[in-house]
This record gives structure tokens, sequence and C-alpha cells, in this order.
RNA sequence: GGCCCCGUCGUCUAGUCCGGUCUAGGACACCAGGUUUUCAUCCUGGUAACACGGGUUCGAAUCCCGUCGGGGUCACCA
């Protein structure tokens, strides 16, 4: 039981917007969103951007997207339309009520709360440079004795002594002093954490600034303040946090505020244990960038080529976008990990990313619901043998008690296969929508499918017949049926064994395609049963088995041994480019 | 390195709090077989784990201690 049962559940989701929403932060934005449901409480979105070096406004638009495809939304926070759709103002452009849920934009009620530490003694100013600190650490470890920070100076520094300094514009920060006392974490998920006084240290909570007025707060600070003024009840955070929590317990005792319930849960890794970082696709993309460079002259120009080449697009739009030569060469030396620039890469090259943020997983046809259910089991599991539910079932179920405490690997074969499941469970008519949005979606990466389709809603509806059974994701029929936007007199096997299909028998099996030719060309309506039947009957005349028939037909048409029914395969292509495509083949 | 957290099939986990019902269950992956005109779907079956060592107990995956292993954290980042 919450320890304070008669008030309401309020949790919240922080993000620090540096970029889209992040797979596990959407796990903690999802169980914090559960957790105020099933309680009847209030969940709030706050974004954390004091950090002004990393935070852009664009980032809190991004998050903030990725929150309403997955349709988690929230009672308190920002504004998702505001009336200014430039996600470049989108901070900006909030009401005042809603600005106040950016902490960039609520400074004033930091400086109230570190007055009321000020007043009780908690805090202190500290003149050391970061260059003093960072030396006094190095000395520290050198000396192999604790890099902990001294506060012994500041703390003999009398008042007169401080406002010489402060007019003498020499900036400073405030420190919060830990008491000279043990501190226990009560975690909901870990049980009493206890850290010790001397590996506690008096931290930072207010950035210095050269004015004498306090600069922006420090993470710590403006997320206890905020907790404690928003009245949140229950923190559910990410394990990395952990050791933040006596720092916050110690602020809230200062305060005289209750602490919130604390819950810590599990981190994500990458199957190899390594971090899932948006790192990720920077070093896969240049991985393969490197190894294309050098199996191609060695030059990064022509790589750059490449990838305008790609885009179709004139090489000063793509600069627009970032994409420039020296942009690429700080990208393949390991000075910048730019996810666009790894998302052109890829492109050019065709490989595939990690995905990673939120966005990935919808980009790469994902669903929403799979997603969540998938990551939720990542950490938390209900009772029984369930594993497979959606985001109501989570809702009436979700409970701290279900948190596991040990970190997970991110296996996506699972999740695959349960997209997989999900889509071949869909109504028909669902799948058909989903195939048409990605279809039509603005970019060149389907012009020639979409060119052979066109808006043709009949051939939307074979396209999903053909392969609702077929597809782990949203764009593996796209991907797949590729073969029919191909010009019909291009269409080769792929590899030898494929050609041998089509070739041996001293063309036996060719000859027969041109008979079935003149089988197919009669065929009317051209629909899969009345190719079906037409196929059937020749077969039948033949005395072969159909799939004597249908192979080397297959081959003629898709240059593969692989696709959907063939029935349906030729009703998808067309009478016409089923004939010229059997005329050119061999 | 200090401190903190964790340690059940390859992976995610159930079971651990309240020792016996656990010859340890499920899911994904993998393997084999069946259905099928290819692929896929579908069906059936299978391989596979309590990190290690002590202790407590009639009895330990479950309790205690130690070892080993993994992770987190040690900023004017969040």
């Amino acid at each position: 039981m919450p320890k304070d049962s008669g008030t309401k559940v309020v949790t919240r989701f922080a993000p620090s917007p540096t970029g889209y929403l992040h797979i596990g932060g959407a796990r903690t934005a999802l169980f914090n969103w559960a957790y105020a449901r099933r309680h009847g409480g209030t969940f709030i979105l706050r974004v954390e951007d004091t950090d002004v070096a990393r935070s852009t406004s664009r980032s809190s638009w991004q998050i903030v997207q990725d929150m309403l495809w997955l349709g988690l939304d929230w009672d308190k926070g920002p504004l998702s339309h505001p009336s200014n759709p430039d996600a470049d103002e989108f901070v900006s452009s909030q009401p005042p009520e809603n600005q106040r849920y950016f902490q960039s934009r609520r400074g004033d009620l930091y400086i109230e709360y570190l007055e009321r530490l000020r007043k009780g003694g908690h805090v202190y100013r500290c003149f050391k440079t970061p260059e003093q600190l960072k030396a006094e650490r190095e000395a520290a470890r050198a000396a192999k004795s604790p890099e902990k920070y001294d506060p012994t100076e500041s703390l003999s520094r009398s008042e007169a002594d401080q406002q010489r300094l402060i007019d003498a514009k020499k900036p400073f920060v405030w420190r919060f002093r830990m008491p000279e006392a043990d501190v226990t974490v009560n975690d909901l998920v870990l049980g009493d954490v206890t850290i010790k006084r001397e590996e506690l240290e008096d931290f930072v909570i207010m950035r210095s600034s050269v004015d004498g007025q306090p600069g922006l707060p420090m993470f710590h600070f403006a997320n206890v303040v905020d907790d404690a003024d928003m009245s949140v009840t229950h923190v559910l955070r990410a394990q990395e946090h952990l050791m933040n929590t006596p720092k916050h317990v110690a602020m809230f005792d200062a305060l005289g505020i209750a602490r919130p319930a604390y819950a810590h849960m599990p981190l994500i890794f990458n199957p190899d244990g390594t971090k899932m970082s948006k790192r990720d696709k920077a070093k896969t993309a240049r991985a393969a960038a490197q190894d294309w460079i050098k199996k191609n002259g060695g030059k990064a120009e022509a790589l750059l080529a490449k990838i305008v080449n790609h885009n179709e697009v004139r090489k000063s739009t793509l600069a627009g976008l970032g994409m420039t030569q020296p942009a690429l060469d700080l990208f393949l030396a390991k000075k910048s990990d730019d996810a666009n620039l790894a998302g052109f890469i890829a492109g050019a090259l065709g490989i595939a990313l990690p995905e990673i943020d939120v966005k990935d997983f919808r980009d790469n046809g994902y669903l929403k619901d799979v997603l969540l259910n998938y990551v939720s089991l990542l950490g938390w599991s209900p009772k029984g043998d369930v594993e497979r539910f959606d985001l109501d079932f989570l809702r009436d179920n979700f409970d701290f008690s279900g948190i596991g405490k040990s970190n997970a690997k991110f296996d996506r074969a699972k999740l695959l296969a349960f997209n997989g499941d999900r889509i071949a469970k869909m109504p028909r008519e669902e799948f058909e929508k989903h195939l048409a949005d990605r279809l039509n979606a603005p970019g060149t990466e389907h012009v020639n499918l979409r060119a052979k389709l066109g808006q043709d809603p009949a051939k939307i509806s074979l396209l999903a017949a053909a392969y609702q059974l077929r597809a782990k994701t949203l764009n593996d029929p796209l991907k797949a049926a590729a073969f029919l936007g191909e010009p019909d007199d291009a269409i080769k096997a792929k590899d030898e064994k494929t050609r041998k299909v089509l070739v041996d028998n001293d063309g036996a099996a060719l000859q027969m395609l041109t008979r079935l030719a003149e089988c197919l060309k009669a065929v009317e309506p051209w629909d899969p049963p009345s190719i079906h039947t037409a196929m059937e009957k020749f077969a039948a005349e033949l005395g072969k088995p159909i799939g004597e028939i249908a192979q080397p037909l297959r081959v003629a048409i898709t240059g593969t041994t692989v696709s959907p029914p063939i029935d349906l395969t030729l009703a998808l292509l067309g009478k016409e480019s089923t004939l010229t495509r059997i005329r050119h083949a061999g």
C-alpha cells in the first residue's frame, strides 16, 4: 500500500529534452502513467530542461509527439498542440500556465525554495572554481584518498568575506549541506537502502552566474523542488538514480516536506550488455560507412556523392539538413554522433540502424501496443503466465510488487515475434490502412511500388491479403513487394541456383512458361480465383503437380524463389506485367 | 578503486517474502516432425536454468555467511 493511501496519487514523467523519447524513457513514462491511472491519480509530464546547452525546444516537441503516439496522456504538462506549430517554438508558444511544466521557465520557484533552505541553514555559498575542484579531485585520486568535496573552506568563510567576493564579481554556487547522519531510502522495489554519512558529500544545487544572483538550478534541486511543489506522491524511475535518492530525500527532510515514495526499476541493455544509447546508431552507420569507403576507393567524397545520388536531391538541399562533407568527415572521425547523418548513411547504404528511440520503432513498422507490451515485460511481470496484453490490462494490473530487481537485455527477436503476431491478428481493414499510409508516406523510398499499385484500394487489399501472415513489421510487405515496382524487362534471377529453376532440363521450364503465358492471356477477370483455376487446369493438362508450374513462374516474375501464393502474386502484378516478365525470362 | 543494487533455461521471466505442492512453469529464440505450390502461418514434440562454496534444517531455488560474476554511481549532465 502506498504510504499515504488517503491522498491522491500523483506521478510524473520528467524527461530531459535532448532528442526523441528513448525506449527506456518510454517504459518509465508508461509505468508512471499506469500507476496514476490505476489509482485515479494525476499523471504529470514535466520537462527538465535546466541544462541549456543540451536541451532544445524541438526535442521537447519530439518527446511530446512520441508520448501522443504511444497513447500516454498526461493531466498536467505542456499543451500537446500549442497555437504555433513550429517545433523550435514549442516551449515559447506555450501558454504561461503550461510553461510552468518546463523547468527553464520557473526559475522564481527555485529561488524561493533556495531561500527556505538558506533560512534553515541547509545551504552555503562555494566560491571554488570548476578548475579548482577538478584539481582537488585529481590530487585526491593520486593520493588514493576519497574524492570528496571538502566544505571546510566554504563553511568557514565569514558573511563579510563572502560579500567582499560577491562585490568583486566572483562567481559562486550554492551547495546543499548534507546532514550529519546516515540516510536510508525506503524503496518500494529494493527495500531499505542505507548510505553512510561519509559516502555523502555536499552538492551543488544552484549553478553560478556572474552577477551575484543564483544561476540555474541543478537537476537534484529542480527535481526535488518540483516534486514537492507538484505534490508528487510516487517517484518511479530507473535504477541509475538510486544513488541520487539520498540527496533528494535529504532535501525533502531539510525542507520539512514529506518524502514521496520511491521505486527504482531495473535498467535495460543491449543483448551484448552495453547501454542502449543513441550512439549505437552512429556506431553502426560509421562502421558501414568506413567499410563502404574502403571497398570503393577510399574516398569519403564518394560516399557523400552516393548519399546525394540516393536521395535524388541537390547537394545544397542535403547541406541544409546538415549533410555536408565537413560534417561527414567529423562523423567518420568519431567526432560527432549526429543521428541525422547516421540515417542518411544507412539509407544510402541500405543498412538497418538499431532502434533505440520510440521514433525508430515507429518508423520501422512496430505497433505501439506491441512496443508498450514488450517494454513493460522488461522489469515487470503480471501475475500468472499472462504475457500478451494491452494498455488497459497494464493500467488495471500494474503494481510495484511486479517490478523486478535485476537488469534486462532488450531482445529484438521477441519484440519482432510479438509484432508479427499482432499484425497477423489485426482486422484486415486495419492492416490495409497501415499499408496505404506507409506506401503513400512522403519520401522516395517506395516510389516504384507506389506507381505500380497507385491509389487502387483493390491492389492494397491484395497486398494486405498477400502479406498479413508474412509480415513481422508494417514495413516488411513494402520491402518484400518491391519486386512489383521494378521494370518488367529487368527481372533477373537473383543467383545461379535460382536461375536453374528456370533453365534446367534443357529449357523445359521455359517452354512450359511460354505455353502457360498463352493460357494466362485468356484469364478474365484477372483475380486470384480465376488465376488459380486457370493454373490448376494447366497443371492437370500437363499431368504435373502445381508446384512444378508455380516455382519457375515465380522465378520468372520475381527473380526469387520466394513470394506469396502465386495466384495472389500474379494478381498483384497485373496481367500485362506478368506476360511481359514471362517473355523476358531466362 | 569506494559505496550501492542484482545473480533461475541463450533471452525475458514465474516461483523466493510465508522452506516441502519444483522430477523448476510460461514466452521468445533454437532443433525435430506434420500441414502447405515457394516463403510464411498453423499444429505436435524436443533441447535448455536455480552462479559457486559452506552453513541452518528431516527437507533449500527459497533462510544465513562467504566467494565469484554482472550492473549502477562517484560533475557548476540529467
